[in-house]
DNA sequence: AAGAACTTCTACACACCGTAGAAAATCACC
DNA sequence: GGTGATTTTCTACGGTGTGTAGAAGTTCTT
């Protein structure tokens, strides 16, 4: 997965926090992002970057109205869990990857964890329910 | 934590797989990696290469021989799971996070999971015993 | 001392990201 | 429907990280 610069990052950020679509002033509003120089952010600069987020698949924006309306394609969640999933599948020896972050989770997730595990039931053999992606976009 | 390059990813791969030192050359024969234009690596882009690794903090090596040994610092597995958490560390709901990833792991997976944490067992302590590097240099 | 083996220094190209002006497209209104 | 304002796309530049390696320096052996 492609990664995400600063000024990407606390978009994808704003994004993730409301599911309502957002204008790219809006954004550059809320961000108050300012610039290494103190100056306050060009607005094609957020266009730019939201088109590279499109481009990367992490955003997507409502075309139909006028100032385009954006939006984050997944949920933060997911985002993050996916990573996970992509961290794990580059090792080798995922047993002892998973042991040492077991052994490095703070006991209230480690608890968290267990309970989650066990929502999910059944040891071996229980196949995994398909999941429901909360399907989005527009144009 | 820094990020790896592919060049620099395959010298950890390589590394992490064995934990006796390498030289440089033997790194280079190993690798088999090839320019984008086919060619063999220079020795010189190893110990480039080898160099950032060690600035930063992946890799160290013994000076005291002569064609300089490289190890990695961390064990792959420590350095897998340190991602995790950085990954889990920049998300502000865990618990939706994980509950996601629970979902998507594998059966299997999940089982090593539960007993990893069964044998985790609520105890705070499971402090990995810091690896012991061979021969650290001096110079 | 000289040469060989090895390491460090310097450098370049390319990609990615923050940054934004110039140019193009689209809308609202007369 | 043309015209000015709003909004988007195009193009671009500087900084940084990575792959790549030659030039220059260091160290070892004999």
């Amino acid at each position: 997965m492609a990664t995400l610069g600063d000024l990407e990052r606390s978009i994808m950020e704003r994004l993730w926090q409301s599911d309502a679509p957002v204008s790219a002033a809006e954004l550059r509003e809320d961000l108050e992002h300012k610039t290494s120089a103190g100056k306050e952010l060009a607005l094609t600069t957020m266009l730019t970057v939201l088109s590279r987020l499109e481009r990367k698949g992490f955003v997507a924006r409502d075309r139909k109205v006028r100032p385009h309306l954006y939006f984050a394609v997944t949920t933060r969640a997911d985002h993050t869990a996916e990573l996970l999933q992509q961290v794990l599948g580059a090792e080798p020896d995922r047993e002892a990857a998973l042991a040492r972050f077991v052994g490095q989770v703070s006991p209230q997730e480690a608890d968290t964890l267990r309970q989650l595990l066990e929502k999910r039931a059944g040891s071996v053999a229980t196949s995994a329910a398909p999941r429901t992606l909360p399907a989005a976009q527009a144009d």
